[in-house]
DNA sequence: GATGGTACGTA
DNA sequence: CGTACGTACCATCT
């Protein structure tokens, strides 16, 4: 390389503004509302250039407002220019943050532009024989470049520049780039409202000013241009003038700051940088930051922390532990190994004080005494231990051998709480959120992979104080968001309860999925089969693409609602067309698509039993923005029930052996149950108080009829409304459902609302409140934010007043049903039963049951599901009995 | 091999 | 053009 200082010029208001119109706004927001397109195109950019250009020093140019000499001058200059969209706004001030946090200079000038400073800073840089590098958006900026000086202009978004050098800008507009003010003076510039000479392009002002040395030239000579071009350019020859006086970049400007005050290092202020990243939200483009600077001294940033990191001897852990991690403080913990319910294994455990000491032991290597030191230590309840995820390590320790009984806090649960809308709560990402300190991440099974003890252990006993400090920070915030009660009394206690749910699974009936399996087989070939020989070939029916070969090119079908990529061929647009064409193939596609989604169920339940012939789900307790637990590996919060094929696969899940029955117990209608409680509509409390079918009762209240006297379809109209409340539903979606119009189902929700005034007016009050406080609010006050309900785009707002519609409802029934299960596993065991709850399906709890105690657990479970929450209805709960979760089902 | 889109199962 | 999820497959990208 030269060993030359290479000077970066931007232009911060050019850049920013193409990335704007670049970026899909509403792709770049932050949970506060702000929008962030611009800011993270701006500094994509700059990260892209640092990287690929290495330049030695750096400033960016903005420009102070509209207003400069050209506008006193010329008073029409760039006034074509409509305001900068509301999103705009507010952004070049946050790049002028991440500017600060990066210590790059930035430079302004009362009524000047930023390309005069840039205009300015080349010419300095160029006398004192540096290079430099100008990234604009601005054409002007072409009239700078010079053998020693390259414009990057953004070819398309911000991530694609070219490089223009004296020959490029030659080729591209025939003349070279200090002609080419001329030129644009010529033609003229709309975006800055410069008109030039009607009917003269470039190549036509090309050719002039190589024909008469340039603009001076061509004036001089002005008569002698034939054409009628010629005669054009006579009778705006002022309007030329002018423009090339005003596109004239002022190259001798007073500025406070010289080229060589510019320099950049890469001493950085990772610190700074985080907290705006944070703030910005950036968590990949921080990524890509400190991957470009990676190369650089870590330890010298001050943003990792030194531990006193101990390795025991042999023996030496009970010593440690006494001395540095007795009762009554709190203490990291980080355990690794293989986390998860089934062929759970942990490796090693490392342990962090407050004080900067650690401990990090490999578990093969230790001794007896060690071991139980250990052991002990753990199962120690006066210990505060502070875990990030601990579910998972509480698994590996079990496989140990050890139980723990003193978890203090987890605090991926406290930041759920604080903020349950984010996708991940990896702990290396926390780290940096909340602590501005780098930790290396785990993968997904808590591995650390290292080569040698010593770098595993220090990012272990990292990860353990991390976990410590980071619920320092994160405490009082989830006491400020008001969810300490609901952290300390139901989500941390339930860790332990969900965990042994998970330990013991659900028996299965692995002869019959296989059954299942082979009949499912047979069934989908059959319906392949039917469905090639009506059209004659075969295609892959899994396709929606060929799928829409066949159905609306070949067969002519009428077309589908759009999606992103044709036409949909989902089963509601397949049932209609079916209605209108009565097509064969497409009652064998369906059967196709029915059969061939029980089949590929059944094979993800087989291929999850475990060895003990049990399948053990995973709950997620951090997932649902509601509150509610997600289930994975395998979902069993999705098998099949309301196809009679479909409940076949739940006579596969049975009774455990030396159990004898299944017990399931569900609320019934929860989320209206709920409704009635906040909304206080004294119609629909009775109507919970009345005894009768719920969803019959509320029709004869709307139609103002005798229950006797409700039919099928005014029931179902009703049950339809009812169900939808919740999620928002507009008329054309309950329209949809129901297979009427739009308008008839208009009338059905006015009538609805007529009767139910209280539900419409509770509906009504939720999203008033959210739109005020910024967030929703269930009945243990557990916390959603909804900064949307702010948003400019009506989709946006519209989508977050449906959330924020659904999520108290949703969110207090996942609040009442986790009460419920603390209620249940408590109950169980202070009464001494053996019977254990196995699976939790949001509304519904299974449990195996021991022989002789199916009375005992059945009041037990109802009177705990009951007494989860006092409303003002009470909390009705149906209960069935079988050896098999479909005999048990109701 | 990762990713986005589509489709579909549950509450 | 109703909420909340997880999983599978296909098509397309790297």
């Amino acid at each position: 390389m030269f060993d030359v200082d290479r000077l970066l010029l931007i232009d911060g208001h050019s850049v920013a503004y193409r990335a704007f119109f670049a970026l899909p706004v509403e792709n770049f927001s932050t949970t506060t509302g702000q929008s962030t397109n611009a800011v993270f195109g701006f500094t994509s950019m700059l990260i892209n250039v640092l990287r690929d250009e290495q330049p030695t020093h750096v400033a960016v140019a903005f420009d102070v407002s509209r207003a400069s000499f050209r506008t006193e001058e010329y008073a029409e200059y760039k006034a074509n220019r409509s305001a900068s969209p509301q999103e705009f706004k507010g952004q070049v001030e946050l790049i002028k943050e991440v500017l600060d946090a990066l210590s790059i200079t930035y430079l302004e000038k009362p009524g000047f532009e930023a390309d005069d400073i840039i205009a300015t800073l080349s010419r300095e840089a160029e006398d004192a024989g540096m290079e430099v590098l100008i990234c604009t958006g601005d054409r002007d900026a072409l009239q700078l470049v010079t053998s020693r000086t390259t414009v990057l202009y953004p070819k398309r978004g911000v991530s694609d520049l070219s490089r223009m050098t004296p020959a490029s800008v030659e080729e591209k507009y025939g003349v070279p780039p200090g002609r080419y003010p001329d030129l644009a003076a010529l033609v003229g510039e709309t975006s800055d409202n410069l008109p030039g000479v009607p009917g003269v392009g470039p190549k036509t002002a090309a050719k002039w000013i190589t024909a008469h040395d340039g603009l001076d030239g061509i004036i001089a000579d002005v008569d002698s241009i034939g054409g009628k071009a010629g005669q054009s350019l006579r009778d705006h020859l002022d309007d030329v003038v002018r423009n090339r006086r005003l596109n004239a970049l002022v190259r001798d400007l007073e500025l406070s700051a010289a080229p060589a005050e510019l320099g950049f290092t890469n001493e950085w202020n990772r610190d700074a940088i985080h907290r705006v990243f944070d703030a910005l939200e950036f968590s990949a483009l921080r990524e890509r930051l400190f991957d470009y600077l990676g190369g650089g001294d870590e330890s010298a940033s001050g943003t990792t922390l030194d531990l006193q990191l101990t390795l025991p001897g042999p023996g030496e852990v009970g010593a440690w532990l006494a001395e540095h991690a007795g009762p009554g403080t709190e203490l990291g913990v980080d355990v690794g190994g293989i986390l998860r319910p089934s062929g759970a294994r942990a490796d090693t455990v490392a342990v962090a004080t407050g004080d900067g000491h650690s401990l990090w032991v490999s578990i093969d290597r230790l001794t007896p005494d060690d071991d139980a030191a250990l052991a002990g230590w753990l199962a120690d309840a006066d210990r505060g231990l502070v875990m990030h995820d601990a579910k998972g390590q509480f698994h590996a320790l079990l496989a140990q051998g050890w139980e723990t009984a003193g978890l203090r806090a987890d605090t991926a649960l406290a930041a759920y709480l604080v903020r349950p809308d984010q996708r991940s709560y990896d702990l290396a990402d926390l780290s940096v959120r909340y602590l501005h300190r780098e930790i290396s991440a785990s993968d997904d099974s808590g591995q650390l992979a290292f080569d040698d003890d010593t770098a595993g252990a220090d990012a272990a006993a990292q990860r353990a104080r991390a976990a410590l400090d980071l619920w320092a920070e994160l405490r009082p915030q989830v006491e400020q968001h008001g969810a300490l009660e609901l952290f300390d009394n139901v989500e941390l206690p339930l860790i332990e309860v969900l965990r042994r749910m998970e330990s013991r699974g659900i028996a299965i009936d692995g002869a019959h999925l296989d059954a299942l399996h082979a009949e499912f087989t047979d069934r989908m070939v059959a319906a392949a089969q039917d469905a090639y020989a009506v059209i004659g070939r075969e295609v892959n029916l899994g396709s929606p693409k060929q799928l829409q070969v066949v159905l609306f090119d070949e067969l002519g079908m009428p077309k589908t609602k759009r999606t992103k990529t044709g036409y949909t061929t989902d089963a509601d647009a397949l049932q209609s067309l079916y209605a209108k064409t009565e097509h064969p193939f497409l009652e064998h596609l369906l059967a196709h698509r029915d059969v061939t989604r029980l089949r590929q169920t059944v094979e993800g339940l087989q291929k999850t039993v475990q060895p003990d012939g049990r399948i053990h789900t995973t709950y997620y307790q951090t997932i649902a923005a509601t509150g509610r637990l997600s289930s994975a590996d395998p979902n069993l919060q999705n098998i099949p029930i309301r196809t009679e094929s479909g409940r076949r696969i739940r006579e596969a899940f049975v009774v455990g052996e030396g159990y004898e029955s299944l017990l399931t117990a569900d609320y019934s209608q929860i989320e209206m149950r709920i409704m009635a409680h906040l909304s206080e509509d004294a119609d629909l409390i009775e109507a919970f108080k009345s005894g009768h079918d719920f969803h019959t009762v509320m029709a004869a209240k709307v139609f103002d009829r005798d229950p006797g006297d409700i039919d099928g379809g005014l029931r179902a109209r009703i049950k339809a409304m009812n169900y939808g409340l919740a999620y928002g539903l507009s008329s054309y979606g309950l329209g949809q459902q129901l297979g009427i119009t739009p308008g008839e189902a208009q009338l059905l929700m006015d009538d609805y609302f007529q009767t139910f005034g209280g539900v419409r007016d509770y509906l009504a009050g939720i999203v008033d409140e959210a739109r005020q406080t910024g967030f929703t609010e269930t009945i243990m006050g557990r916390r959603r934010y909804l900064p949307d309900l702010q948003s400019d785009n009506r989709q946006r707002r519209e989508m977050a007043e449906r959330m924020a519609l659904n999520a108290p409802i949703q969110g207090s029934a996942a609040d009442i049903i986790k009460v419920a299960m603390l209620g249940v596993e408590a109950a169980l065991t202070d009464a001494g039963l053996r019977s254990r709850m196995l699976l939790q399906v949001h509304d519904e709890l299974v449990l195996d049951v021991a022989r002789g105690e199916e009375e005992r657990v059945e009041s037990l479970v109802r009177e705990q599901m009951a007494s989860a929450a006092s409303l003002s209805v009470p909390l009705d709960v149906s209960v069935g009995h079988g050896r098999s979760w479909h005999e048990a089902g109701h």
